[in-house]
DNA sequence: CTTAGGG
DNA sequence: CCCTAAG
């Protein structure tokens, strides 16, 4: 391991003149200066053969490396892309050449090296030092050993180890003024407030110390860029992972801005621009830099593991990721959401998803990060549309029942106007295709509607039609057979999709009861198609689920009443039962025989001869 | 598409 | 009646 060749180590660090990256008035721009790291420490200045190498390197890796000073194109391009660099490429079989994200770096010397809390005051920072020597290089040594920590953790990692820790104490004088923790406990209200502005890129007014404190440990937990710095939170101190103990543990500040930083990222045309360019790189770290995809997979589960607590990465349900998205995708046209989710997908979305083009496309979210049991899973973004039919079109409901639709259309109306008078067309558009989140509010008043119609005019007619049954003729509607060809236009609509839809809940008339009946008799339960094709050719609004729906009540009735035969016909008239005894009982009998031997009985109903003797005494009797 | 079963 | 899963 120390045999390695580590002190081949090369490195690029920025120099940057200026601390003040973040307030963007940085005249000087950031300058990067291969270097290469030696065993001890020390930092050497890149050899020119390093050099190609190294632009060979990114080369390799798509990046334009141009002159080597000129990185930033490469970070750029590479951050654009979700994945930065450091792997392969600079994981040379010997002297490996590690190429430090100058972003990562720049912003963590920015955030950290300052006190907190000043930061946006005191941005200027007194260190400014030349190459290598303070702000940055604190931090670049910093993340850098805290990279090494997690991407390296196999073989590597020893070797890779040892160079970066000394060089840290080596050539990072600063570093004793860091001090080592930032204690929130500590802090002034006023401190905590600028903690909490730079740490989510608002101001607060908040007084409460309890309530910041948690709000910025929350913030910084939820970091990716936290996470990624291998830091973690313990007791209101940040602290490095594995060093919360000892070693020095490092300010962190958690940089600014993200709202920025991500609008930066997606403009990554800009990079001509110089100034653009720094601050971009200042927000950019903000927002997150992560490191390599792999690594925060690592830091992902190294927080597990630190928090103990870890619940259990659930998948989640189907339902849940089409409620999810739904929500997403109703929200997303409110800004706030919106950036929220645009915040949240650069940042670890994209690395998770190097393939992923996050670029300013319109809508980059194809996945993303859920906090499900604080786990952060991925979750696919689906587009919830209704997989089967659409609901019945509201308008369809509109033909139904001119008197009682009106009000029908009112209310359905006005929810919609309540919900937003602008986009009228695409919410109908919603309401049917979709359940939407204000859609919820829809479905239940048409389901209203359409109960109320139903019971207003149909209930009466079962109940008559249980009357009449055997003398139906006084009411039309208890004939379905013509009932419905005059009535089609009302019982029927027609679908966008295609097909015709029935008006919901069609009451049953006896009439249909005893064709549903002769029909299982004669072709059996469970030949619904047959049954309905044959027997109910003229009942176009009755499918072979209907059939079967209808006899399997059918079927429930007659098990109960029959026992009770005789206060079933008392209670005929008891509007919950109008299904005439009789049937029932014939109901019963074919569903005895049929639940008996339905598969003889299908086999050899049709010969009529092979069937029971029961069977036959049945269908005799009643038939 | 039809059937079967759960909601 | 609606919705889905199976065949």
């Amino acid at each position: 391991m120390e045999a390695n060749e580590a002190d081949i180590e090369g490195s690029v660090f920025p120099v940057t003149n200026t601390l003040g990256a973040l307030e963007k008035e940085i005249a000087d721009p950031i300058v990067y200066q291969l270097v290469r790291v030696d065993g001890d420490g020390r930092l050497v200045p890149a050899t020119q053969d390093e050099i190609m190498v190294v632009e060979d390197l990114l080369e390799d890796d798509k990046c334009e490396p141009k002159l080597v000073p000129d990185t930033r194109q490469t970070t750029e391009s590479c951050k654009t892309e979700g994945c930065l660099m450091e792997r392969n490429p600079f994981q040379a079989p010997e002297g490996k050449l590690e190429y430090e994200n100058p972003k990562v770096v720049a912003e963590k010397s920015n955030a950290s090296v300052d006190k907190v809390p000043d930061l946006e005051k005191m941005g200027a920072p007194e260190k400014v030092t030349v190459h290598g020597s303070a702000p940055c290089s604190e931090l670049s040594n910093i993340d850098l050993s805290g990279r090494t920590e997690i991407s390296f953790n196999s073989e590597d990692a020893l070797n890779e180890d040892t160079p970066s820790t000394s060089a840290s104490s080596s050539w990072k004088p600063d570093f004793s003024k860091l001090e080592g923790k930032i204690c929130l406990d500590n802090l002034t209200v006023k401190e905590l407030q600028e903690t909490f502005k730079a740490t989510f890129g608002r101001e607060t007014s908040v007084k409460d110390k309890q309530w910041l404190k948690r709000r910025i440990t929350m913030g910084l937990t939820n970091s990716c860029d936290f996470s990624c710095t291998t830091f973690i939170i313990r007791d209101n101190l940040v602290v490095r992972k594995g060093e919360e103990q000892i070693s020095h543990p490092v300010k962190v500040r958690i940089s600014a801005d993200p709202e920025v930083g991500v609008a930066n990222s997606d403009s990554g045309g800009s990079l001509g621009d110089r100034d653009n360019r720094v601050n971009d790189d200042a927000n950019f770290s903000g927002t997150d830099v992560p490191s390599s995809a792999f690594e925060s997979c690592n830091v992902t589960k190294d927080l597990y593991a630190e928090q103990g607590t870890a619940k259990r990465v659930r998948k989640p349900t189907k339902r849940y990721i089409e409620e999810l998205s739904e929500i997403e995708e109703t929200s997303e046209k409110l800004p706030s959401s919106y950036k929220v989710s645009r915040y949240r997908f650069p940042c670890t979305e994209s690395l998770m998803r190097p393939t992923t083009n996050v670029r300013s496309n319109a809508r980059p979210l194809f996945t993303r990060q859920d906090s499900l049991g604080g786990s952060g899973v991925q979750i696919p973004f689906v587009s919830r549309i209704r997989r089967s039919r659409p609901r019945e079109n509201f308008t369809s409901l509109l033909k139904l029942q001119p008197s009682d639709m009106d009000m029908a259309t009112r209310q359905v109306r006005s929810v919609f106007d309540a919900s937003g008078p602008q986009e009228d067309d695409k919410r109908n558009n919603d309401l049917i295709k979709t359940s939407s989140t204000p859609g919820w509010t829809k479905q239940p008043l048409i389901a209203a509607c359409e109960k109320d119609e139903h019971y207003s005019g149909m209930r009466i007619v079962e109940l008559e039609n249980d009357m009449n049954e055997d003398n139906s003729d006084d009411n039309v509607e208890l004939n379905d057979g013509f009932e419905d060809n005059s009535d089609d236009n009302v019982i029927s609509v027609p679908t966008p999709k295609g097909g015709m839809r029935r008006k919901h809940h069609r009451p049953w008339t006896i009439d249909e009861v005893v064709k549903l009946v002769e029909g299982v008799a004669r072709y059996g339960a469970g030949r619904w198609s047959e049954i309905k094709r044959l027997a109910f050719a003229s009942c176009p609004y009755r499918t072979s689920v209907d059939l079967k729906d209808k006899w399997r009540n059918l079927l429930k009735a007659s098990f109960v009443q029959l026992p009770a035969e005789k206060g079933m016909l008392n209670s005929r008239k008891q509007a919950s039962v109008p299904i005439p005894a009789p049937i029932l009982s014939r109901v019963r009998e074919l569903a005895d025989m049929q639940g008996q031997f339905q598969p003889i009985l299908s086999t050899g109903k049709s010969s009529g001869h092979s069937s029971g003797r029961s069977v036959h005494e049945a269908r005799s009797g009643y038939l």
